[in-house]
DNA sequence: CACTTTTGTTGGATCGATTCAAATTTTTGC
DNA sequence: GCAAAAATTTGAATCGATCCAACAAAAGTG
């Protein structure tokens, strides 16, 4: 219970031990920055005066004004902060992060907000040399934010095809071909799709109408992936149901309700995120429906659970580290340039896909 | 590829603006900060030229000097930064941090470095309001180091008993009474310890006079419970094999190993920390032992996972969230007081743990 | 209309350091 | 012993804002 700040003293400055060593403060800065220039007698001084002192060493406060460079990237979401901790995808971005700052010894910020002011104010006020940004809900708005800082930033997942901001994403079309040809490979031919939003706020059965519509062009763009190819094996894809989601568990089970409550049940599902078909495994599990047995299903994002989950789940993995990897070097060499970078996604078959069901 | 800096124009500060707008630049400072004491004339001239000359807003690094908080607060570890997303554990920890750091706004700034010199140089420049340190290993030398801070903090884990610095941890003696009053009540009477490090960067088994001399209290109290408990049900302490591991695969191996070449092997194995069970009981199912039929285990933290392996982990809880939250709040709410605080664990038994093989 | 209030604006002081050209001291060379 | 060279030290300027006492202008009051 002892008491740490004796009474309420300003702490000490760098002028105050400069006086009390009798030299300028250049000269005090000099012992604490470049030690080697000043007199060893002098030197020895100015350090005893600020041990008797109790000098904290300089204050960052005052040398980041004076250097400009705060040796730090600041990682920004509108989702809570603990979101870096407890989800999946974030965490091994968050990884591919921090292997790159500790590479540079650069260190990381995390900002978000609950509300829409605080974020504003905390992105405002971001002690950082640059952002890295989660675009998931409320992207755009994220973007705008961000950009009025004037600092380099990194938009994570192609949401907008915005040209004029950085960003580092995957081959979304691309990747969901990959997912709806393993399966049309594998023998089905009825599909319903979990999909993440198109717009924010809303779930159920999609329109045609509505996908044109769409605000997230990565959602939209693997829908069109998904539909490319199943075309190309002549499905109809007028007839795939596609139910929008909120990534969470009430809106998947939705979802499936809907889509199992269909008189031609899929035999096949192509889940836009991990986290939607490992819910929909569960679901099914739940309801004495066997995967891969009964019902194939085909994850997104490559998330490390996907491989531990029952059955361990078929997914198109997206080098999620190397894009945190690289968004963070984007912004530690930042050299001024705004540029947009896919990344190859890849088909990992695991146990989750497998031929239909034979018609009985 | 458009190139966003144009040239190398110094950013555009307040007074320049104020200059622009005609305004003194204290004047200018309140359109930011105070808007409603300005006139609407004068402050939509202001932010007009703001908004011309590309004015990003008020430079935090300004403010910061004269506001002197931060609004942040820095996380330490000597672990390198992705120890923060990998390591279970430490998620929770800062699940834990993120609630409470989210509840008041406040943002989490993550420090680390891979070697001695810039950890020293990282946490010297930290841009934070206070620190919790995660002291595992090289506990004592980053508490030092910051401690030269002059800025509150807390440790977590009572690593040390020095009463000078602020500490949250649980009570490693009751925890470990916990595990090991379950198993000698489930029968067992023969035992082996996978300890945490008594001090660092040795391994192997450790002779009582090398836990007197232990560097790390928490690694002792534990001990400590479980031998005052084992002690109780009559078991000869001096009997129990107790092996120091690194917390990571190839020591706990080699720690197995050696138990397990014993002439009279365990049939229950206190673990110091969830990680190493988890590995044992790997290593155990590899060499077609069965847990819990053929030996026991009882882990020490209950970290997530616990509950998802196979069998599934009994082990002594600590409340790691709460723990995390509780020492946000004391940086948050910092009072200039020195406190240490001890929390109490949860004996929290799933499938790991049994009666012991009857003898043959 | 002179006289207080109220409302806005100003500019200097301050936050805590670093930097650098100029001044000073110490060394070196002869 | 003295000039030139080298090594230290100085002090003003700067980084980019916020704060606040003092002042000015406008509005209200008797």
């Amino acid at each position: 219970m002892a008491s740490l700040t004796a009474g309420n003293t300003r702490p000490v400055r760098l002028a105050d031990i400069a006086k009390a060593a009798g030299v300028s403060h250049g000269t005090a800065s000099n012992v604490f920055s470049r030690p080697e220039i000043v007199r060893e007698e002098v030197r020895e001084r100015v350090k005893a005066a600020a041990e008797a002192m109790g000098y904290a060493g300089p204050d960052p406060k005052g040398r980041l004004l004076r250097a400009g460079k705060v040796n730090a990237i600041g990682v920004a979401t509108t989702e809570p902060l603990s979101y870096f901790f407890d989800d999946p995808f974030a965490r091994v971005m968050m990884s591919g992060i921090s292997e790159a700052c500790d590479a540079t010894g650069a260190g990381i910020a995390l900002v978000s907000a609950g509300n829409e002011e605080k974020l504003a104010w905390n992105i405002q006020s971001a002690l950082v040399d640059g952002f890295i940004l989660f675009c998931i809900e409320g992207g755009p708005r994220l973007v705008e934010l961000t950009r009025e800082r004037k600092l380099p930033f990194v938009a994570l997942e192609l949401g907008s095809q915005d040209d004029t901001v950085s960003a580092i994403g995957v081959d979304n079309v691309a990747g969901a071909r990959l997912a709806a040809r393993h399966l049309c490979e594998l023998g089905h031919r009825r599909f319903a799709v979990l999909s993440l939003a198109f717009v924010d706020g809303r779930t159920g059965l999609v329109s045609a109408e509505q996908v044109r519509a769409a605000l997230y062009a990565g959602t939209r763009d693997r829908l069109a992936g998904y539909f490319e190819e199943l075309s190309r094996f002549g499905v109809d894809t007028a007839g795939v149901p596609v139910y929008e989601t909120e990534n969470d568990e009430p809106s998947t089970w939705a979802g499936l309700e809907t889509i199992f409550a269909l008189p031609e049940p899929p035999t096949a599902i192509l889940a836009m995120s991990d986290r939607i078909a490992m819910i929909a495994i569960e679901w099914l599990a739940a309801r004495g429906i066997a995967v891969p047995r009964d019902v194939s299903i085909v994850g997104f994002d490559g998330v490390p659970d996907g491989a531990l989950c029952e059955p361990a789940l078929t997914t198109v993995a997206q080098p999620i580290a190397e894009i945190g990897r690289r968004a963070a070097r984007r912004i530690l060499d930042f050299d001024g340039t705004v540029r947009r970078e896919t990344l190859d996604v890849e088909l990992v078959v695991r146990a989750s896909s497998g031929p239909p069901p034979t018609r009985v």
